[in-house]
DNA sequence: ACCGAGAAATTTTTT
DNA sequence: ATTTCTCGGT
């Protein structure tokens, strides 16, 4: 660790405007920070200056960061400014900070400590079956469409029934929606949980319910601080006012500092409202406002692309990033046929750029929709490249994951009857539906939970098989309880898992699937072990809360040596050397769905701005002629936001190294000026070429060369690739990689058991 | 109660 | 294309 830095040496190396957000005071302050213009760093300071000048005792400290990610990386930036003072600071998600409260408070509103966290999986599981119940289909009501409803309502901090109050009463599709509202909170209380959206709002009515409550945060916190305030909704926003307030003996409200970029606002989507941020100055009165607008991450050329994009947002303050490292490398566009077309572009390059010395933890690969991750992923896997997927379907959200946390939920958390009606037939022990349901009655009837009803077994009228079933799940719960107390999660986990049988069932099951879901539940029961060593203290429920709120970008691992591979949206806050900003189409970015939304387009482009934005030194837009949506391929035109950029900052490769391709017809280049425009799309220039030509054709059958011995001067006959001669082999067993010059298609990697080869 | 085959729906972004 | 849902047979 770093040696601390002394106080006065806090503004070293930091420019004026940096300088004046770390040393101004003042009730508010709002930092406008540019993409890469040091905020975070302005930020540690800011709170390490507060610290070392006696202003603040860390534990008076509450920062909110996007992500935990964040939060780490902020605490242990925190750390190395001031030692381990900082460790009684808050630093943390919104989320996280509220679970905190609200494990604390929960007793005084009907719930208790260890409460259970639905994410938007769980509220959608509960969602239908409460339309199914009611039969609220009829009516209109969609899972989806009921769940991004209830979320947009809590997001806006009303309830049932202060929403009922809104609702007109002759609409009878309204009033079913309001009846599944209605259920589906008093479920969640029913069952002692929250769903993400109640973490805030749920917090922010306890503080508005118990004003003495309140107060104790409001003594605590005396220097709160928000980052990506521009993606901050209503319940957010008002969970902050709240916490700024004065007291109620006239203690004046904390001071506030935010930082944002109404530039990077890209999650309207899940109600972050823009105006927070730029109505700040009227909202907190007093306010400071300090712009950072010197950027010390990209190059001139990537910054000069990133600002003529976002110009063309009308409804902004005009703000215009520069630096002073220089031009650095043209931007490099590639249009490929197909998605696996541009695939193989983006392993290229990215083959090029390690081969200059580049490593791979620097390079990311964005996208708009997880659902292209699955060309690339055939391509890096071919190519042997190293790679991370970070989010997409997440580890925590597989089944047989849920179904294990479920057994440690149920044991924790008794009344959350969604766990417990989970892990009722699971593993099967032969209570299905009729089973749950009669279980479901008897508690209802007798207003006991699920769990209890499990003790009653023999008086329901089962047979004695189930009876049986229902008895041996009951006492081992029991002792997975009993065990529990002594706070190990691990041995709970494992008890339960082995007692069971889930294990043994997955691992002798003749589903080739389940020996992956076997080995999954043995990460899970590393993971527990893991936490264990980190967290001494840390009971059941302290494990449940860190599993239920990783987010995608803390999957990151930056000494993992891997190119990483994400969403735009993930993307927020990274920074890579190397950028790769694919499926820059028409219908993907903008998506079709936002192209008709009001502000859809605008959020777009921002989000496009935030990748560009990403990249340090070389930036690379790709994008695909064809691509496949829903099984079925279309062709696909070039964004309208490419067409933005001025045409000197791109090189085009249209098509790289294959052989008789568009080598020799610079002319065609797909600049602004370029082979496409009003007449629109790629009527012109798909037929010039025959489609057999390109390097597109991916076989879908699953290859095995297992046995394949390859050696340096053998020639090998790829698929696409044509003929070639390994130059190299490296790795060891399934991971033998060959290095193969190809006669027309260059120098690849490819791994050896699963590419399309044969030696000749 | 369980399992398989065929049908239907799905893909915007996420804490 | 893949995953989830539904139905009918065992």
């Amino acid at each position: 660790m770093s040696e601390v830095v002394p106080a006065d040496r806090l503004l070293d190396g930091l420019n004026p405007q940096q300088r004046e957000a770390v040393t101004y005071r003042g009730p508010a302050l709002l930092i406008v920070a540019g993409a890469g213009s040091g905020k975070t760093r302005v930020l540690t300071h800011r709170i390490a200056g507060l610290i070392a000048a006696h202003e603040a005792w860390p534990s008076q400290i509450l920062a909110i960061t996007f992500t935990n990610k964040a939060a780490a990386e902020m605490r242990e930036r925190a750390e190395s400014l001031m030692g381990s003072v900082a460790e009684g600071m808050w630093i943390s998600t919104f989320h996280s900070a509220c679970v905190r409260i609200l494990r604390r408070e929960a007793e005084n509103f009907g719930f208790t400590k260890n409460f259970t966290i639905y994410d938007s999986h769980d509220s959608r599981t509960l969602i239908k079956r409460i339309i199914k119940a009611q039969e609220a289909e009829e009516y209109g009501c969609s899972v989806s469409g009921v769940a991004g409803r209830i979320s947009k309502i809590k997001n806006e901090l009303a309830d049932p029934d202060s929403f009922a109050r809104t609702v007109n009463e002759s609409d009878p599709n309204e009033l079913a929606f309001l009846a599944v509202f209605r259920e589906y909170q008093r479920s969640l209380q029913a069952a002692n949980a929250f769903d993400f959206d109640d973490l805030i709002g749920q917090t922010v009515y306890l503080f508005r319910a118990f004003p003495h409550v309140a107060d104790v945060y409001r003594k605590k916190f005396r220097h709160i601080l928000i980052d990506e305030y521009q993606d901050t909704n209503h319940a957010q926003y008002a969970l902050i006012h709240e916490l700024t307030r004065e007291t109620e003996d006239g203690l004046p409200g904390a001071s506030l500092t935010v930082v944002g970029d109404s530039d990077q606002s890209i999650y309207s989507f899940r109600g972050a409202d823009i105006r927070n941020i730029a109505e700040f100055e009227r909202d907190f009165p007093g306010a400071t406002v300090i712009l950072l607008e010197q950027n010390y991450r990209s190059t001139q050329t990537i910054l000069s692309a990133a600002n003529a994009v976002i110009a063309n947002n009308f409804d902004r303050k005009d703000k215009s990033l520069w630096t002073d490292v220089g031009a650095g490398e043209k931007i490099v566009g590639f249009t490929g046929y197909s998605a696996h077309d541009e695939a193989q572009f983006v392993v290229d390059e990215i083959g090029a750029l390690h081969a200059q010395g580049m490593g791979y933890s620097q390079i990311s690969v964005f996208y708009r929709t997880n659902a292209q991750t699955r060309a690339l992923e055939e391509i890096f896997i071919r190519s042997a490249l190293p790679y991370r997927l970070i989010g997409g379907t997440k580890f925590y959200e597989r089944a047989e994951i849920k179904d294990a946390l479920a057994y440690l939920i149920s044991i924790v958390n008794p009344v959350d009857a969604l766990a417990v009606r989970r892990i009722l037939n699971t593993p099967k022990r032969g209570l299905g539906p009729a089973a749950e349901a009669q279980l479901q009655n008897f508690a209802e009837v007798n207003g006991v939970s699920v769990r209890e009803a499990l003790r009653s077994a023999d008086s329901l009228g089962f047979g004695p098989k189930a009876v049986r079933a229902i008895a041996d799940l009951s006492s081992l719960l029991d002792e997975a309880t009993a065990l529990a107390d002594g706070g190990a999660v691990a041995e709970v986990l494992q008890l339960l898992m082995q007692k069971t049988g889930y294990l043994d069932q997955l691992r002798t099951s003749k589903d080739p699937q389940d020996e992956a879901r076997a080995e999954n539940v043995d990460e899970l029961i590393a993971v527990t072990k893991e936490f264990a060593k980190n967290h001494p203290e840390g009971t059941l429920t302290d494990f449940l809360t860190e599993v239920s709120l990783v987010a995608a970008a803390d999957e990151i691992d930056d000494v993992s040596g891997s190119v990483s591979l994400m969403t735009m949206h993930t993307a927020k806050g990274l920074e890579y050397d190397a950028v790769f900003i694919t499926g820059v189409e028409e219908e993907l970015l903008p998506h079709r769905m936002a192209a008709m939304e009001p502000g859809g387009p605008a959020e777009e482009r921002r989000l496009f701005y935030v990748g560009i934005t990403r990249a340090r030194q070389r930036l690379f837009l790709s994008l695909a002629m064809t691509r496949a949506l829903f099984g079925q391929t279309g062709s696909a035109a070039p964004s309208r936001y490419l067409q933005e950029i001025p045409a000197e900052l791109i090189e085009w490769k249209e098509q790289a190294g294959i052989a008789g391709g568009w080598g020799d017809a610079p002319s065609r280049s797909l600049g602004r000026s370029g082979g496409w425009g009003d007449e629109g799309g790629w009527s012109s220039l798909a037929p010039a070429r025959p489609k057999t030509e390109w390097a597109n054709r991916v076989t879908n059958q699953i290859r095995d060369n297992g046995d394949l011995t390859l050696q340096v001067g053998d020639r090998i006959m790829h698929v696409d690739f044509g003929e070639g001669t390994v130059m190299d082999v490296t790795g060891v067993d399934t991971k033998r990689v060959a290095h193969v010059r190809f006669d027309q298609a260059g120098p690849k990697k490819l791994l050896i058991k699963i590419a399309p080869i044969e030696k000749i």
